[in-house]
DNA sequence: TTTCATGTAACTTCAATTATTACGAATCGA
DNA sequence: TCGATTCGTAATAATTGAAGTTACATGAAA
């Protein structure tokens, strides 16, 4: 299958939206996240029914950020876009008879969780802030 | 996309074959892995090549472990399978120049090699011996 | 009222695994 | 040697889910 990009958008789009004070549009959005508009409407639609961005139709309208840029944690964005499956690998059934294949499913599962509830926590740990401020650092350093 | 269940089914396959001391043909691998002979030939093929496992034609052919099973990890069979691509989220783009989109790839990378990492480790630390207890552990608490 | 912009449904494209078909090659028993 | 068995492998289709595209309805502002 190809990648799951949609969290990797939508923090791209994000920030973008946090450097400017008006709204942007899905066809701005899309042309600098090199998509398409209505990607960008289907997957910041999830933002907005969470309350994190607003969005407005007619002119002068487009996408804005909404809630704090300190409070909004990379784990709160996987979680509003529906906890998409984080692995690519897998069991080949989840409830199998044959208790040699419930072995291999327990030791499995057992590593994915963890793994899985490392990424999840580091996820809790970042924030937009965090985000912005190492843009910014990007963005002095490139300047030199 | 479609999960990759090689890793899954070569240790089922494994497990199996240590059950047994003759050699398991494809079909016979097949049927209990509820899948194709063509796949089994094809997957168990990688273990083939790293000594793992040996194949033979003929009557009496098919398919026996070859190594101990205290020394195989979860790990090394993850790398003879060519390493498989562990995550199904990933970055829009890989190397993107937008400095904003960079700030979002490094803080994604960076989780995601860090439960890589400790995914990879726990792997490292499973043995085809410990799967072969467990499912023993488990065979004798059904039977009571 | 015209223009701009989102909202959404429907469909196609894309990428990667898995499944299937077909046939060649090797091995062993009779 | 013949023939059944079994792996080896190429070629192709089916499957799955994200991403892309087209089309059109809806709503807001100049």
């Amino acid at each position: 299958m190809k990648k799951d990009s949609r969290l990797s958008s939508v923090l791209h789009a994000l920030l973008h939206m946090a450097e400017r004070d008006e709204p942007l549009t899905s066809d701005e959005l899309a042309l600098c996240m090199h998509t398409n508009p209505v990607v960008v409407r289907r997957t910041m639609g999830y933002l907005r029914d969470a309350g994190i961005v607003s969005s407005a139709r007619g002119h002068a309208g487009g996408w804005a950020i909404t809630a704090d840029l300190k409070t909004v944690t990379l784990r709160q964005l996987h979680e509003t876009l529906g906890e998409p499956a984080i692995f690519a690998i897998g069991n080949k059934q989840e409830m199998p008879e044959c208790l040699v294949e419930q072995a291999v499913n327990a030791a499995l599962d057992t590593a994915f969780a963890e793994a899985e509830a490392l990424l999840l926590d580091r996820f809790a740990h970042v924030t937009l802030a965090d985000l912005a401020e190492d843009f910014a650092r990007r963005h002095r350093l490139r300047s030199h």
